[in-house]
DNA sequence: CTGTTAGCGCGTTCAC
DNA sequence: GTGAACGCGCTAACAG
C-alpha cells in the first residue's frame, strides 16, 4: 500500500480514500494528473491518446495497483460480459463433457462463466431464483424441460438462449434423436444374436423416457421379437430420477431374479449401466460374456469394465451450443430459433461375444 | 410485451422506451406511480411499505415482466455477489469432487459462481486474465503454486481469497500431507507381504511430488527396504503434467519392461493409477491379484477395477474451504490466514492378495 | 410510510 | 489530445 497526495480538484469523489478503499479510475487520474476520460482511453487501447500521457498513466496504474471494475464496465457499457449455464449436475460424467466442450468455446472470447447446477429435486427453484439473477449475456441451459412458466422466465432474460436436450418455439435448442440411439444400441444386441433383451428405464414418464422405449420396441419388432413389457423395468432409488447406480442396480437385480434368462440389458444411462454391471457382477456372472450391456451416454468407465454405450458427444454438441449463442450475442446470426436433431452414436467398448445361455 | 402510457414527471429517463429496450426501476416506478426507492423496498422485501402500494408495485412488476439488474445492484451496494473458483479442471475426477462441496456450501447462500478452469500449459495467462476481471466477492484458488507475482494479482483483488493446495502467508489455504499420504500408501503395500514396489511420478519437479517421493521412502526405509531409484519412474506424455492416464500407461509399461519382478505400485494419481491398470491388463496380468495398485486421489472408477486409493476428501474440503471464504466474506473471520493441513485416508478398495510372484 | 437525491465506478459524447 | 459532465440501474440516507 501507498500514501499519496492528492492534488487538483477532486471532482465527485470524497477526499478521503487514506490507505484503504477501493482504488478507482479517480485515483489513477489524479496519479497521473490527466481526466479519468484519460485514464478510461488508455485502458481501452484507444489510440486517441499520445504516448507521453499513456505512459503516465500507465505508471500511475501500476503504481496504485489499479484493476478496472468489471462491475462498473459492465454497467456502463449496457453489455454483460457473461455466459450463464445452468445443468443438472456438474459431476455426472455426462454434463462433465459438456461443460468441457463449453468452455473450450469460452476460451476463445473474453466471456466468464457463471455457472449453477440445479440438482434434481429443487431443480424448479434453483432454476428460477438463478434465471432471476439476470445480467448475463446470455444462457445455455441443459437438461431442463422447458414449460410456459420457464419460458416466460428465459424472455425476461432479455438476452438469447440455447436449451441443449430440450426445446421450445422462442429458443435455440440441441436434442438427439432418443428413438434413434435406443434402437441402435438394441439393434446391436440384436446383431449380436440376444433374444432376450432386458431395458433398465427411469421412474419418471418423460418424454425421453417413451422415446427411448419406442426404439427398443422398434428393434425388437425389426427382429421379428415379441414385445414383452415384463423386460422393462426401473429401480426404486429416486435419486436423480433413477440416473443413478443404485437404481440401475436395483433394476438389475429385479431382471437377474425375474428373468434369469435374458442374456443382454439396454440401460437408459451411463451410471444405470454402471450399477447393472455391479449387479450382474456380484451374481457372478460378467459383461460381456455372459451378459451384454449397452448404455446410454457416454462414460470413462465403461471402456474398464467393457460395456458398450450410445454416445452423445457431449463435448461437441456444448462446443456447438455455445459457438451459436456466441454468434446470437454479437448479433451476428439473426436466422429464428431453430432445434437441431444430434443423432447418438454407438461406441461397441469390447467386442461382445455371442449369445450365451447361463447354465 | 406491452405498451403502456408513460405519465408523471419523468425523471432523468428518456421518454423513449417504446417496445423495446429494458425495463428498469423507473418504468417500473412510473407503472405503480410511486417513486423508484419504493420499488427498491419492496423488491429487498423492506417492511416500511404499506400493503397497498406493495400489492401495486407487485403488479406493476409483474406487469411488465420486470427483473432488476443485478450489475447495478452490485454496484451501488458496493458488494459482490459473486465468488469465483479457478481450479485447473473441471473434468478431472478430482476437481470434479472439489466443485461438488464448493457447491454445496454456496448454495445455501445467495452467491454466484464464476467459474474458470485454468488448463495445464497456458495456465499462467489464463489465470492472470481471470485475476484481472476483479469485480468477486471472494476467491478459491486451487491447485496453482503461488509466487510473489501471483500473490501481488491476489491482493490486488482486495477480496478474501481461500487457496486449496497451496500456501503463501498471507491467504488461507488448504494442504495436504502428501508425504505422509504417500507413507501410508506404500506402508499399505508393505503391510501386504510386497518388497518390489514401483512408484509413477509426475515429470515437474513439483513441491508436492518431492513430498510424495519423501513418504515413499520414508515407507521403506521402515521396513528395511532397500531404496531402488530405478522403480520410480515417470511416463512420456506431459499431457495434464504427467497427472494423465496415458502418463500412468507408459510408466506402468516400463516399470513392467525393467522390473518384471514387481508386485505393487504406487501411482501419483488416480488417473495414473487408471493407466497403468490398462497396462497392467493388457499384459495379461490382473489387479490387485497379480500386482496391487495404490493411487492418489480419490475416483469412482477405482473400486470396479479393484485399486486402493489415498482419498484426499476432496468433497469435504471444498466445502470447508467455501465456508471460511464465506466466513472472511461477512467479516465475521476476523483471525490472520492460516494454513490447515489435511491428512489423506487410505481406502482399500478391495482386499489384495499378498504378495505372489510372477510365474 | 413515501419521495428526493446523491453516489457506486466507469464509458462516452461533446466542447475546448 | 484532453477534460467536464452525464448516464448506466440501483441502493441508501435524508427529508417530509
Amino acid at each position: 500500500m501507498c500514501i499519496f497526495v492528492i492534488f487538483g480538484k477532486t471532482a465527485r469523489t470524497p477526499i478521503m480514500l487514506a490507505d484503504k478503499g477501493k482504488v478507482t479510475i479517480y485515483d489513477v487520474a489524479r496519479r497521473a494528473g490527466v481526466a479519468i476520460s484519460t485514464v478510461s482511453r488508455v485502458l481501452n487501447n484507444s489510440p486517441d491518446v499520445s504516448d507521453r500521457t499513456r505512459i503516465r498513466v500507465e505508471r500511475a496504474i501500476e503504481d496504485l495497483n489499479y484493476r478496472p471494475d468489471r462491475t462498473a464496465k459492465s454497467l456502463a457499457q449496457q453489455e454483460r460480459l457473461m455466459l450463464a449455464v445452468a445443468l443438472p449436475s456438474f459431476t455426472s460424467p455426462f454434463h462433465n463433457e459438456l461443460l468441457k466442450g463449453i468452455r473450450s468455446a469460452i476460451r476463445k472470447t473474453q466471456l466468464d462463466l457463471l455457472l449453477s447446477d440445479l440438482g434434481s429435486k429443487l431443480r424448479e427453484n434453483s432454476l428460477f431464483s438463478f434465471l432471476q439473477r439476470g445480467a448475463v449475456g446470455g444462457l445455455l441451459l441443459a437438461g431442463v424441460q422447458i414449460d410456459e412458466r420457464i419460458a416466460t422466465e428465459l424472455k425476461a432474460l432479455q438476452s438469447p438462449v440455447v436449451l441443449i436436450g430440450g426445446q421450445w418455439p422462442a429458443f435455440d435448442g440441441f436434442m438427439w434423436d432418443e428413438t434413434a440411439g435406443a434402437q441402435q444400441a438394441v439393434s446391436h444386441l440384436v446383431g449380436l444374436g440376444h433374444r432376450r433383451i432386458g431395458m433398465i428405464r427411469i421412474q419418471r414418464d418423460s418424454r425421453i423416457q417413451v422415446l427411448r422405449i419406442t426404439g427398443y420396441q422398434a428393434a425388437l419388432r425389426e427382429a421379428g421379437i415379441d414385445f414383452d413389457p415384463t423386460l422393462i423395468v426401473s429401480g426404486e432409488t429416486e435419486k436423480h430420477a433413477g440416473f443413478s447406480e443404485e437404481a440401475g442396480f436395483e433394476a438389475m437385480n429385479k431382471l437377474l431374479a425375474s428373468h434369469p434368462d435374458i442374456t443382454a440389458v439396454f440401460a437408459s444411462s451411463d451410471v444405470q449401466a454402471i450399477g447393472a454391471w455391479a449387479a450382474i457382477t456380484e451374481s457372478g456372472r460378467s459383461v460381456p460374456d455372459d451378459i451384454a450391456l449397452v448404455g446410454y451416454d457416454d462414460i470413462k468407465t465403461s471402456r474398464y469394465i467393457g460395456l458398450s454405450s450410445i454416445d452423445q458427444n457431449m463435448q461437441t454438441i456444448g462446443e456447438r451450443a455455445t459457438e451459436l449463442l456466441l454468434s446470437r450475442l454479437s448479433g451476428a446470426n439473426k436466422e429464428p430459433a431453430r432445434t437441431t436433431i444430434i443423432q447418438p452414436v454407438l461406441r461397441v467398448r469390447r467386442s461382445s461375444g455371442t449369445r450365451r445361455t447361463l447354465s
